[in-house]
RNA sequence: CGGUAAUUGGCGCAGUUUGGUAGCGCACUUGGUUUGGGUCCAAGGGGUCGCAGGUUCAAAUCCUGCAUUACCGACCA
């Protein structure tokens, strides 16, 4: 590709509106450019790159033995209601009407459209098990899109799907898969963790997310230092503490304390170290049927820690999705305002979180407006209260597999899997005859990855600050060509053109910077865009018959004979 | 959806306080100049200042309403 015939679109400032850097680049460096809110025209160089991440997905799928196949953006919303996430899903879910007033979404996933026709298609034992997938675009109406091609509203994703009878047999297929990601993302080059997931929504027992590590990743990650152990934060369980708790030593004492409402007052008024005071959050409770009253229960952390909603919704106790009462419902109950609240005495259940249930002469709200007590302590001062995991885990704690301690990092989603067992062929009755004729509800399982995420995830990852550092798998180009001047000097214009049809024959994906520039805009813009393997042809070395070489992520420099270039690039393209 | 801010040629911004014929840089076109790290000079094309209404002799500027966009909070590949 010659530069003159390609649309290059490189920018020299940076769009006021992209916050993070792999948006920034992807812009500058010619990749997008923003339609709308959420909705982004990928440029040449974009598309190269995302063809490339898509042939790699669709190599290990199709040796994982996946079937590929294309599914319709726009689903009938019969398909929806049968599921029951016409209901479930929310304003996310874009629906539209036809020329006939009939009901239509545009898919933000398929599980739907696959479990149709799997039902009509598949219908004996004998075909299964049975995974098909496809590369395709969805739609999701985000409340709020950001970071570009990170999280867009319609974005490429390959989502796949396969069908059991057996639990074992799903069992083995999401293995599979699992190992299809490691290739995939290994392929791609990329730092990532394949950790353990809440399964969210969609449903289903067993999950795994793939992650990218970046600073600039949505997710936290809990690792061991001693084991593979990976979780998303939220999944990670927090170990109870196990040194037995101390003996109980002050008396339990109030104290008037007007102005400290927050832990950071309460820690900074007494002098002592936010672990060792407690907080106190009231939730609503889970609701009593036939009656129209809303139970509040209390949930107790130590003051340093963070309520895990998810965990707090896995008490039983607390309402499903995790609601905080409001200061009336609480002033109500406790007689108190939100700054002083504390365990004791309080006509509500109580919740302790581990941690926070290991400490001893602690400090907690009085439930007496403006003051809190000190010495507390748990069994004498407060009983009838349960302990369970509550809190997100934190830097240093022990790992919830038994070795080391955890170490958190930030990571971006790439990839999701899940088995979903009979969620969906149960809701839309999607069977096949077993060995003794007998009709049976199939085993389901799905597994995604966010194809254009991938490439700014890429980016996050492989950058500095000239631009992109493509991974030698997804580069939009395999090597550039960059003659000094070449409207000047024959013996360049020469010796450039003969390299890139050699190049060219050799089969190796060439972009020969031909413009009329100069040599620092030319370094810029290619530096910018990020290929790997640089060519440098001038004056300067043609004498003794050489180019220079560049290699944009290691920084070497060499000097090539011109006749030994395509060899060269063909040895260190592989 | 709530909170904050913004909206002026393709991009980045000034001008708004104090109303008086719309400006700068980048990009683009033409000519010249320069030539191994974003040259320099000259000439040129392109904007009814987000939209609607109002105040005024006069509105990018003041007032009202609306829209769009970005950032901070709950979902997800």
């Amino acid at each position: 590709m010659r530069t003159t015939e390609y649309l290059l679109a490189t920018l020299k400032e940076t769009p006021s509106d992209a916050e993070v850097i792999s948006h920034q680049l992807m812009l500058r460096a010619g990749m997008i450019r923003k339609l709308a809110a959420g909705l982004y025209t990928w440029l040449p160089t974009g598309v190269r790159v995302l063809k490339k991440v898509e042939a790699i997905v669709r190599e290990e799928m199709n040796r994982a033995k996946a079937i590929e196949m294309l599914m319709p953006i726009v689903q009938p919303a019969e398909l929806w209601q049968e599921s029951g996430r016409w209901e479930q899903y929310g304003p996310e879910l874009a629906r539209l009407n036809d020329r006939h007033g009939r009901g239509f979404v545009l898919g933000p996933t398929h599980e739907e459209v696959m479990t149709e026709m799997v039902r009509n298609q598949i219908s004996s034992y004998k075909q299964l098990p049975i995974t098909f997938y496809q590369i395709q675009t969805k739609f999701r109406d985000e409340i709020r899109p950001r970071f570009g091609a990170m999280r867009s509203r319609e974005f490429v994703m390959k989502d796949a799907y396969s069908f059991h009878l057996s639990n074992e047999c799903m069992d083995k297929t999401y293995e599979i898969m699992h190992q299809a990601y490691c290739n995939i993302f290994e392929r791609l080059g990329l730092d990532y963790r394949p950790v353990v997931a809440d399964s969210g929504s969609i449903g289903g027992a067993v999950s795994h997310e793939f992650h990218v590590l970046a600073d600039s990743g949505e997710d936290d990650i809990a690792f061991s230092d001693a084991s593979d152990y990976a979780a998303n934060v939220e999944m990670a369980e927090a170990l109870a503490p196990t040194t037995p708790r101390a003996a109980a030593t002050e008396q339990l004492t109030e104290v008037a304390t007007p102005n400290a409402h927050t832990i950071d007052d309460i820690a900074k008024l007494f002098k002592v170290e936010a672990s060792q005071t407690i907080k106190t959050l009231i939730v609503h409770g889970i609701k009593e049927e036939d009656s129209d009253e809303q139970p509040l229960v209390a949930l107790v952390l130590r003051g340093d820690h963070q309520l895990n909603d998810i965990k707090a919704e896995k008490t039983g106790s607390v309402a499903h999705p995790m609601t905080f009462a409001s200061d009336e419902e609480i002033k109500q109950a406790t007689g108190t305002n939100p700054g002083s609240l504390g365990p004791i005495g309080l006509k509500m259940p109580v919740i302790v979180d581990r941690s926070a249930a290991n400490l001893a002469d602690f400090i907690c709200g009085a439930n007496k407006d403006g003051y809190h007590s000190t010495g507390a302590n748990w069994d004498r001062d407060i009983t009838g209260f349960e302990v369970a995991d509550l809190r997100n885990v934190v830097e240093g704690d022990a790992s919830p597999c038994g070795n080391g301690t955890l170490s958190i990092k930030r990571g971006i989603e790439v990839g999701h899997i899940f088995q979903l067992g009979k969620k969906y062929t149960t809701a839309m009755n999607a069977g096949v005859l077993n060995d003794n004729g007998k009709n049976e509800i199939l085993n389901m399982g799905c597994y995604g990855i966010g194809i254009s995420r991938i490439v700014a995830a890429a980016i996050e990852q492989n950058h500095d600050k000239y631009g992109i550092k493509w991974p030698e798998a997804i580069t939009p180009f395999q090597v550039v060509l960059i003659p000094m001047n070449m409207h000047k000097s024959h013996r360049v214009a020469d010796v450039a053109q003969k390299l890139y049809d050699e190049l060219l024959e050799a089969g190796v994906e060439v972009l020969f910077d031909d413009r009329k520039e100069r040599p620092g805009v030319m370094f810029n813009d290619m530096e910018l865009v990020g290929v790997t393997h640089t060519i440098v042809i001038g004056e300067r070395n043609l004498d003794e018959q050489l180019v220079e070489y560049k290699n944009r992520r290691s920084g070497d420099k060499e000097k090539l004979a011109i006749d030994s270039v395509t060899d060269f690039l063909k040895s260190k393209i592989g």
